[in-house]
RNA sequence: GGGCGGGUAGCUCAGCUGGAUAGAGUGUCGGCCUCCGAAGCCGAAGGUCGAGGGUUCGAAUCCCUCCUCGCCCA
């Protein structure tokens, strides 16, 4: 909230400095204003001076002497300095920090939200597992990842709506029913043949089980393998959204693959391409001319056998999703998917539309590891760890805060054996511990009467400690904070910002007293409680935007 | 062979669109509870930012080559 402010501010003396004759144009837009990293460099700098100097080639330092005739002369500046190679550093007056208190604690639990992405419909698209088994680990990466994003980006005013892409048809379906099937006769004690690449894992027997309590051995006779498919992934779905929900994830719809043939979409997409001269016909299958543009290779989207590739359903699934009127595409998705994003970015781009509003998020792997080794899993011998199972460990919270914890790009190493039993050392109970700390100082204020809090009749510029400047600058520098982590799509960064509030407030609360029984301020203690009442709101605010839990006590 | 993503402290990882003396957590070592909650705080030690070259006032960050790990494709 300051530092827009200022870059306001900023951008106006440089316009000013244009029209004066200073300088040239040619650096609007490409100097910043920046928080410094260490102290004893000022509340902000800006590296204008250095930029016009590279351009203009003139003496860096020279030029910031230039900008601080005109930075000075705002009121909301106290001191400025030009520093190393030509940095200006600019220290507010203290006023400024206090008075970010009162904004605040108006906007309740607003504050952090902006309105951004106002009018923006944006899809974000993530899990889209079909249902051949519980969410695995790798699973439980992306659907906390996606969520986080999706609610980043409500946060941010965007109009947001999450989808669930999913296939249930085709051989891999097949082969559960096959298994379900197995399972089922074995169950009743009769002679089966369980699929040699079949699912092998504990919930097929669960399943089978469920067919037997429902319709007894009726089915042992069935030479069709539907009724098992059928029932299989009604209980996997289940499990499933169960299992999403724990992790407080919903979805606005699930979208069935098989409704693009249904309402004839795979076919129209076809023939669209061939009416675009991009499509012929080789060697009985169909192919995609993508040589046309510009890929080393064209692909098959009919196989000669008439199933498509995933290449022509996820064409024809994008197509749609433009066509709802989305003006921002996310996919969510595991890096093994990496091959298939190039395909379907060249065929909306061949029907018409901007590859451009499509943006992929790859997230690479999550290794698991146990007992200092790490742990290999494979959905088909069940030998992986499930999203319930963790769950159960560790909680929603823990594992939401340390799947969010990593950027999209890093793999991302669980520790079984940190995660449950050095569970005191989480980082998400250190940024809890936060705000259920302030919730205890509260409750004791009030105690002793103190309560009611009015900001507007308080006397803030007791607030001289240095923690409590650096704790309201963290303050202001939320909504800025919450912006970036949104449109960055990296959630990672909030959690960032969480943990280093925390950090300023458990090493404020080790030196000074909010609440201080021998030295009886009142003034200072209302002060004090107008700080940390604001702080709550922030720490508040952060771990609910990323789905987490603000305990009151813990 | 090609594509994508990694390689930063003992370990797990931040480091934004190139900025000042490269950071956090954890681990190790040493301190802090008569005091608003010690799930906390303070301090110390710990680095050839995978290697080499280039671009420039300035490179962990951008470009090239190579090494290495993971995933995908042929």
């Amino acid at each position: 909230m300051i530092q827009e402010r200022l870059k306001t501010i900023i951008d106006a003396c440089f316009t000013e400095g244009v029209e004066s004759g200073k300088w040239s144009a040619k650096a609007a837009g490409k100097y910043s204003v920046e928080v410094p990293k260490r102290d004893g460099q000022g509340d902000f700098s800006t590296n204008m001076a250095m930029v016009m100097a590279g351009i203009e080639k003139k003496n860096p330092r020279e030029i910031a002497a230039l900008v601080i005739e005109l930075l000075e002369k705002q009121d909301i500046v106290d001191k400025l300095e030009i520093a190393g190679p030509g940095f200006v550093n600019i220290y507010l007056k203290t006023k400024v920090w206090h008075d970010v208190l009162q904004p605040v604690l108006a906007a309740g639990d607003n504050f952090g939200k902006s309105d951004v992405g106002r009018g923006r419909k944006v899809m974000v698209e993530f899990v889209s597992a079909n249902p051949t088994g519980p969410l695995s680990i790798g699973h439980g990466r992306q659907a906390i990842l996606g969520d986080s994003i999706a609610r980043l980006l409500e946060a941010t005013g965007h109009d947001v709506y999450r989808e669930y892409y999913f296939n249930n048809a085709g051989r891999q379906m097949r082969v559960l029913g096959q298994s379900t099937q197995a399972r089922y006769l074995e169950l009743l004690g009769k002679a089966f043949q369980f699929p040699e690449d079949g699912y092998q894992g504990e919930y097929i027997q669960d399943i089978a089980q469920s067919l037997i309590d429902e319709k007894g051995d009726s089915l042992v006779g069935s030479e069709n393998v539907l009724p098992f498919t059928e029932k299989a992934v009604e209980l996997i779905f289940k499990d499933i959204s169960g299992t999403l929900k724990d992790m407080g994830i919903t979805f606005d719809n699930y979208f069935n693959e098989h409704t693009l043939y249904d309402d004839g979409h795979i076919t129209s997409v076809v023939q669209e391409l061939r009416d675009k001269g991009l499509v012929y016909e080789k060697d009985d299958a169909t192919w995609f001319k993508t040589t046309d543009l510009g890929h080393e290779q064209d692909r098959v989207i009919i196989k000669k056998t008439g199933e498509p590739t995933y290449r022509l359903p996820d064409i024809a699934y994008h197509r749609e999703k433009f066509r709802r009127g989305f003006d921002w595409l996310i996919n969510v998705l595991g890096s093994d998917h990496i091959a298939t994003v190039p395909d379907v970015l060249a065929g909306v781009e061949a029907l018409g539309y901007d590859p451009k509003k499509i943006t992929v998020v790859l997230h690479q792997f999550v290794t698991l590891t146990r007992n200092g080794k790490q742990v290999k899993m494979s959905t088909r011998k069940a030998t992986f760890v499930t999203v319930d199972e963790l769950l159960a460990l560790v909680g929603s919270d823990v594992l939401r805060f340390y799947f969010m914890m990593r950027k999209p790009d890093s793999q991302l190493e669980f520790d079984l054996d940190l995660a449950t039993s050095q569970e005191k050392d989480n980082p998400v109970y250190y940024v809890q511990y936060g705000h259920a700390r302030i919730c205890s100082i509260l409750k004791r204020a009030e105690e002793s009467g103190l309560k009611d809090i009015d900001a507007a009749n308080i006397d803030l510029s007791l607030l001289k400690e240095a923690e409590e400047l650096q704790l309201l600058k963290r303050i202001a520098s939320f909504p800025a904070a919450v912006e970036d982590a949104a449109l960055s799509l990296a959630p990672h960064r909030a959690i960032f910002f969480l943990m280093e509030l925390a950090g300023d407030w458990h090493s404020y609360y080790n030196k000074h007293k909010v609440i201080d029984p021998e030295n009886v301020d009142i003034a200072v203690t209302k002060a004090r409680l107008c700080l940390i009442t604001a702080l709550k709101q922030v720490f508040k605010n952060g771990l609910e935007m990323l789905g987490l839990t603000a305990p009151e006590r813990m």
